[in-house]
DNA sequence: AGCACA
């Protein structure tokens, strides 16, 4: 008999994570998770809490199963935030999916203390309205992977491209961009060596690679990913 | 280890 690895449960469009790393901030975290995962396909939410009992583990709600049972072979074990991620499919559908289908009842968990304002008839879109929920958004079609989204950022510069070497110039970053995310998204390509950012300098970063086809390889890939809506990475060779 | 929707 097969061990089976990820448990006996059925494909569900919405992957549970675990042993995910405690320390990291609520807000980070799904951010992150977001962008890591945004690569399988679209996003409808991510869930995360940090009560005792719910630490350490997220829900990632995608609009499609496949991108699901993607994201749960390819991403088994992947080094997030210095720990190995477990995933595996949801046991139960998710409530933004629930609501989407017309199949959502309200749990009976919190007494009567809930406001009848939450019938008010929102528009049928509530996908789109929980994946702008948190910052991130990488509205991609279904099947369209990160690499192949939005390339239409611009760097704004008027320079002559750096010949292609071992670094990456990065622009473009939301703010409050951390290395580390930077560093899950980057590392997962081969020849991966640093992140870099300057704290004088938001919005930038520097991506180091052993050699300059691995750079070039993560640099295509990762060309106009969005870790906010508003901020494709406009990726360029560093100047030397 | 722990399967929720603050």
């Amino acid at each position: 008999m097969v061990a089976m690895l990820s448990g006996d449960i059925p494909p569900n469009q919405t992957i549970y994570i675990n042993n995910l790393n405690e320390k990291v901030k609520k807000e980070e975290l799904k951010r992150s998770l977001y962008a890591l995962f945004s690569q399988y396909g679209r996003i409808l939410d991510v869930v995360a809490l940090k009560t005792a009992k719910l630490r350490g583990q997220a829900w990632v709600v995608f609009a499609e199963v496949t991108a699901a049972s993607s994201a749960v072979r390819q991403m088994q074990r992947f080094p997030f935030f210095d720990k190995p991620m477990r995933i595996q499919y949801a046991k139960t559908k998710s409530d933004c999916v629930a609501k989407a289908d017309g199949t959502f009842v309200p749990r009976e968990k919190k007494k009567k203390q809930e406001e009848k304002a939450a019938e008010r008839k929102h528009r049928t879109d509530e996908a789109q309205q929980s994946a702008s929920a948190f910052s991130g958004a990488n509205a991609q079609t279904d099947g369209v992977s990160a690499s192949q989204a939005s390339r239409q950022g611009k760097t704004g510069s008027q320079e002559p491209a750096a010949a292609p070497n071992n670094i990456l110039f990065i622009q473009n970053l939301p703010h409050e961009t951390a290395s580390m995310m930077l560093q899950i998204l980057f590392q997962q390509y081969p020849g991966f060596s640093e992140v870099r950012m300057i704290e004088a300098k938001p919005g930038i970063a520097f991506v180091e690679f052993a050699d300059d086809v691995q750079a070039s390889i993560a640099m295509q890939a990762l060309q106009g990913f969005k870790i906010t809506p508003q901020n494709p990475m406009a990726i360029t060779y560093a100047k030397k």
